[in-house]
DNA sequence: CGTTTCATTGACGTCGGTCAAGCGTCGTGG
DNA sequence: CCACGACGCTTGACCGACGTCAATGAAACG
């Protein structure tokens, strides 16, 4: 296992942040513009798949970004159930609220193996009081996890198996074709069905029966952890 | 009806803002400081019950807080289902994404008459900026909403009915204990039963007979617009 | 090569939805 | 004063979407 030897704690040498999030205001500038903001303490870091990167409750000093792979925020339940938030791409924030405050209400797992910086959570927030473009990108997170969370509470109250699921795979669909890593309609996808079910509030049972349908009217197919989008138009249709 | 006589557009004279929300840092001040703090242009205003408050997609440059009365946030889907994502009560900001936007991803109906004041958006986002207290204020609404929202979402998407309404019940009751305004397990409760079920994501009619499995266990009832909770304690058992 | 993980499928069970009837409480208007 | 309809709550019969349990097999892995 020389995972760590690997990845431990080399400098992340190609940040793909090309999306337009927290990181789009804070990460594309240049070292100078960094260390003029004040961020000396970016550490970058790896995880292996399927690790607890942060926990609900426990206090930390820092602030998460994403670098590459793929992770999830999610909420465990004292009898084991554990309701999937959102999944985390290259370049998101895990979460604003890391900025304001040192304890979290939700956990995070890295899904894939991953790369990621902290910040060190004090240092961001006296940037953000004293850089207005740093400010605006913060609460533009902010505004956009809560729609985000708004739009996933109406799907899990108002639709059913197959309209979330649909609403889920275009979600990731669209945010990977920001990222620009989806190549003829085919692209990386790491999640089992047990995710979706966690996500989708359903077993993974079911969102099996729902991909084997989504599979037999060639809508979409996944295997060997890449997904082949078919019939955009048709996921769209169910989506509604 | 002479409504709009009675509450039309005299301003609020006792604004029962004990709640540490973001009126907390804004309202709670004098309306020397509030000048100082550069917010001119409050209007106070009122609405009947059922009535549209503000609507999804619409741009407004107002800063909306509920003086008195229960409102509700919500999303409608083309197909005239409804979630509803939020209860609004008095003190609260209806959202912190109004300050930052001139849209909203969500609509506001009121519940009962209500009473609101409206902040220019403008001038409450310099008042933020100039000022640490209020934008402390305004970022914690923000993670606070974030919060509610994820744990609405783990509701919907892990626990079943009774757990639902169990919980919702419990939060409205928490919230109004701060606001003092309950009286011997006994509080004003504006609520049809199709607003629960519209919160909870279910029916109606189930949202009935739970409310009756309630009632026959000696945990709660529900008559004429009060609530009287009876056993809280085996309340909280069932939210588990 | 055993072991584990995961997807698939079938049989069956259940939670919550649908449909519909009955009933009490309003508010309105004759 | 009563008649009427609108609205909301309750209840029952029935149904369907989704969950549960279990068996099978393919792929991943040490």
């Amino acid at each position: 296992m020389d995972f760590q030897a690997a990845v431990g704690g080399s400098p992340c040498v190609t940040c793909p942040l090309r999306a337009a999030s927290f990181c789009g205001a804070l990460l594309k500038r240049s070292d100078h513009s960094q260390r003029a903001a004040g961020l000396r303490t970016q550490v970058h870091e790896g995880a292996p798949a399927q690790k607890s990167i942060c926990r609900r409750g426990e206090a930390i000093d820092n602030v998460y970004v994403l670098c590459s792979g793929w992770a999830f925020r999610f909420i465990r339940l004292p009898d084991g159930r554990r309701q999937i938030l959102s999944f985390l791409l290259a370049g998101d924030l895990f979460s604003a609220a890391m900025v304001f405050k040192d304890t979290t209400h939700f956990s995070v797992d890295s899904l894939t193996a991953i790369r990621f910086i902290r910040f060190n959570r004090v240092e961001i927030k006296r940037a953000a009081i004293e850089n207005p473009e740093v400010l605006d990108s913060l609460t533009e997170s902010c505004l956009t996890e809560n729609r985000d969370a708004d739009e996933l509470t109406t799907d899990l109250g108002q639709r059913n198996a197959e309209e979330r699921i649909a609403r889920m795979i275009l979600n990731l669909t669209d945010r990977l074709e920001q990222r620009e890593v989806i190549r003829e309609h085919r692209y990386p996808f790491p999640l089992r069905q047990q995710h979706i079910a966690d996500y989708a509030g359903l077993t993974a049972v079911h969102v099996g029966r729902i991909m084997g349908t989504f599979r037999k009217e060639g809508i979409l197919e996944v295997s060997e952890n890449v997904l082949t989008l078919k019939d955009r138009a048709k996921l769209e249709r169910i989506a509604a």
